[in-house]
DNA sequence: ATGAAAGCGCTAACAA
DNA sequence: TTGTTAGCGCTTTCAT
């Protein structure tokens, strides 16, 4: 039932609702955007109209009249489908919340070019705000850039934290130290690494994280237990090569990411070794791919939704000071990681190797 | 470097361009929409103060006062997130080409209320165009609806070909089919089948294949080999429950889907069925999974991307006809799927298990 | 081949 | 509390 139609005349406009409703535009215009000054009565006359006449605001003529901007962008450079997957859920609905379109903006961001091109972006497409996602919150060239151009930007997961402006981050360090607890409560002790792409701020934490554990723990930190990884499946691969054929193999190996976990895995099945029975493999986001492979992977939950919508709530509440629903919660507050143990992980094997004295 | 900036006041208009070439700002818009009847002169010297001005016409008016709408609409119900993501990019990358938005519609195809939602979406956003993604693509209620809104839409890999309309398919019934054949030509006769989610076209086609190729082998159809999955991992697991428990169980596995593949993967290794010795396994779709997981999953891949730019593409030829850029190429004749042979399939076990006969 | 004028549907100042 | 009048920046008639 497409309600009322008037004459044949194209879609509904603000003039038909004033006509509908007995008033003048201006004050169909204050019901709509929720300002002041506009007695219940009429109020509720007005929105009537709206509903009977199916009436809906032409967006392009309110950002028009109303020289505003409704929409945010977001640029990423492919971290895995399922992380963008999730961002761009979470942001996606904040923003029909707040009534803003998502600009997707996928990037390369090694490309020197990219400042321009987001330039571009912003003055094209006139974007009322920006969300960089990690690798790109961290191109120390391009937020120079959107500084000098006064645009509204959160970044997600940035490295410098001490950065002025907007962002959302996760305590990487904490849940890298966390799980590697983890491994050692199991009773490991000689606990391989693998670093992540060395552009990615979470690689950097991560790694503290791991070496807090083992500081803590006092378990010494091993050069050749240390690995350099790049996020990839490939990667792990290449590093399970390096860890695996080390004459004293670790009990265990804690892979920055889930791809790689999945690398050392595969090769772990290749080799025939055993997991977890003779290698423990833990990784690290929670993909859908840790749960598939076998043995499913002990791996620590990020809420990358919750993450993407705190930053548009952040956005928001910058470029409309006064917005209404705009939860007042403490940022960051809400938001908590979660180990996730599942088979990938055991005891090591009793005596096979006696673990090495902290600083033999 | 921001190029000439005329006196502070805001960006630049088409008036700044007009009066910076010494024209009018209507042969400005003729320049700008590539419109026959401008000298080559003016059009160089429009052009040249476009550049220098850094001039970008600003979308709002454009739309406001053309009554167009450059906008495509994306509906999907969340399928794998390589399945989005691969859409995405695809559909993204067209979109830029011929400068429309896209606009994403994450949505539940099983509402009864989808259909409302989605002219809700087309008369709020004043969407040009719409894309459908399977089983969004299926639901007859839906079509029916959009049929007499009038849109233009487009379904990608719909159960129905016979319907008018525009689509983009792939052949999901010679895909299944080859991928048999070679499970046949590996020596399997007893060949198990997991059939995919009932609500997606591909599921069908792909069964149909199945049956296609047994039947052209002369191997009988065995009602205990074919099992309804869902294309989850967990309906994986479930149905490699089933197969793996049968007095004679199969030595090969089709599975609809890579996820459902992986499913069973992990049941057999959980059994202990070394694979692909014991058991060869094989999936569908080539998504990320089907390489991490161990060994490495035999699949046919689909050219997704390329799909869903076909699908822009024949939005746009509809709602521009006389565009240029707009290749003439005969759909989907450059869309070719590919069998991926990896490690999970091998002949069967020699001698292990004698093939029955096709009509013993 | 080019230009002048009249809107597109809305919001922003200002009146009333 | 409400209405009037200008535009926002562009495209569209229709002249020239």
């Amino acid at each position: 039932m497409p309600a009322v139609k008037r004459g044949g005349k194209g879609p509904v406009t603000i003039d038909d609702v004033a006509a509908s409703a007995g008033v003048s535009i201006k004050t169909v215009s204050r019901v709509l955007n929720h300002e002041p000054n506009v007695r219940e009565a009429t109020r509720a006359r007005v929105r009537q109209a709206v509903e009977q006449l199916n009436y809906r605001p032409n967006p392009s003529a309110r950002s028009l009249a109303g020289n505003r901007a409704d929409i945010i962008g977001l640029a990423y450079d492919n971290p895995s489908d399922s992380y963008i997957t999730n961002v761009l859920h979470g942001a996606l609905g904040a923003c029909q919340e707040f009534d803003y379109s998502l600009l997707l903006n996928p990037c390369d961001y090694r490309d020197p070019c990219l400042p321009q091109q987001i330039t571009q972006l912003i003055e094209n497409r006139r974007l009322a705000g920006l969300i960089l996602t990690p690798p790109v919150s961290d191109v120390a060239e391009l937020l120079r850039v959107l500084d000098q151009l006064e645009i509204t930007y959160v970044s997600i997961a940035p490295i410098d934290r001490e950065r002025p402006g907007l962002y959302v981050v996760m305590n990487d360090r904490a849940g890298a130290r966390d799980m590697t607890l983890h491994l050692i409560e199991l009773g490991h002790r000689r606990i391989g690494f693998v670093k992540g792409h060395p552009d990615h701020g979470a690689s950097h934490h991560r790694f503290q994280g791991y070496c807090d554990a083992l500081r803590q723990s006092g378990i010494a930190i091993t050069d050749e237990l240390v690995v350099q990884g790049m996020f990839s499946f490939e990667s792990g691969l290449e590093c399970g090569e390096r860890l695996l054929c080390l004459t004293t193999r670790p009990t265990a190996v804690f892979a920055s990411n889930d791809d790689m976990a999945a690398g050392i895995l595969h090769l772990a099945h290749q080799r025939g070794i055993r997991v977890p029975e003779e290698l423990s493999i833990v990784g690290y986001d929670d993909t859908p791919l840790s749960r598939v492979v076998w043995p499913s992977l002990t791996t620590l939950r990020q809420p990358i939704q919750e993450m993407a919508r705190a930053a548009v709530e952040q956005l928001v509440a910058i470029l409309r000071p006064n917005h209404a629903g705009l939860k007042a919660h403490a940022p960051h507050e809400t938001l908590r990681y979660e180990l996730v143990v599942r088979q990938s992980a055991c005891p090591p094997p009793a005596g096979a190797r006696r673990p090495p004295r902290d600083d033999a």
